[in-house]
DNA sequence: TTGATATATGAGCATATAATCATATAGTTG
DNA sequence: CAACTATATGATTATATGCTCATATATCAA
């Protein structure tokens, strides 16, 4: 059977009964793993493939500690992959939803910062 | 001009140069607004159509101050619109993005659920 | 083995935010 | 006006989470 469906009915198409608290749970997961600015600093310098943890935090200026934790987080939320070669360990985008999830997000938030601005349009 | 341009091709298109924080910090909040299990609960119970606080404390089950908390956090984000009718003030879902959002995140769970559970079949 | 490098993690502190209680505000009715 | 209803909000507490420092682990090289 199909989880997706049975979560989407739940969202969308039934009667708005009581939805499952670990459902819920989960869908508040994904979205929190995503609302750290840190994270999306690291998702963004994965756009182009995969890096090791050294690059990144040259990439995002973090602190080596800090990036790893962020890393960590992202890899178990399954949006990040891991591959170890050597001494080295190269993360990478494992969910491409993540893409339409940030066009999404960037779209929503554009029409909204236009249209809050155009109240000053005569 | 398109800030949405603007901030998607920060993302997506360009050399992962640090982006602004500014922008960062939109985008987390976007998520971060979408990462409690009570406002999907909300979000959720608005799907079919505006609803005044009562029914929503109602149906969610939550207390009228702790749902009416969570209404200004969805309305302040641009996520519910509010129309106040008389004594009553009706709440809907503002952002059509949210349905997508919805949408995407439960197909990406999926996957990630089915894939997990694959794990243990031969 | 020793030393060097890359990454991960335990512990502590600081901050953000969710839930609750009590109360305030606004609109309606008598 | 007073009484009532619907909604919002100040203040407090509890919990979660981000950041940092120090240190642990793992791999490689000499």
């Amino acid at each position: 059977m199909s989880s997706r469906r049975f979560i989407c009915r739940a969202m969308t198409k039934t009667k708005p009964r009581p939805l499952s608290a670990a459902a819920l749970a989960l869908v508040a997961r994904r979205f929190a793993v995503l609302a750290e600015p840190m994270r999306l600093r690291l998702i963004h310098a994965l756009f182009d493939g995969e890096k090791n943890v050294n690059a990144l935090v040259r990439l995002t200026g973090g602190t080596q500690a800090n990036v790893s934790r962020h890393l960590q987080t992202l890899l178990q939320a399954g949006v990040l992959a891991r591959r170890k070669e050597g001494l080295q360990v190269f993360y990478a985008i494992a969910d491409p939803s993540i893409f339409q999830l940030c066009e999404l997000v960037c779209g929503s938030l554009e029409k909204q910062l236009v249209q809050e601005a155009g109240v000053f349009d005569r």
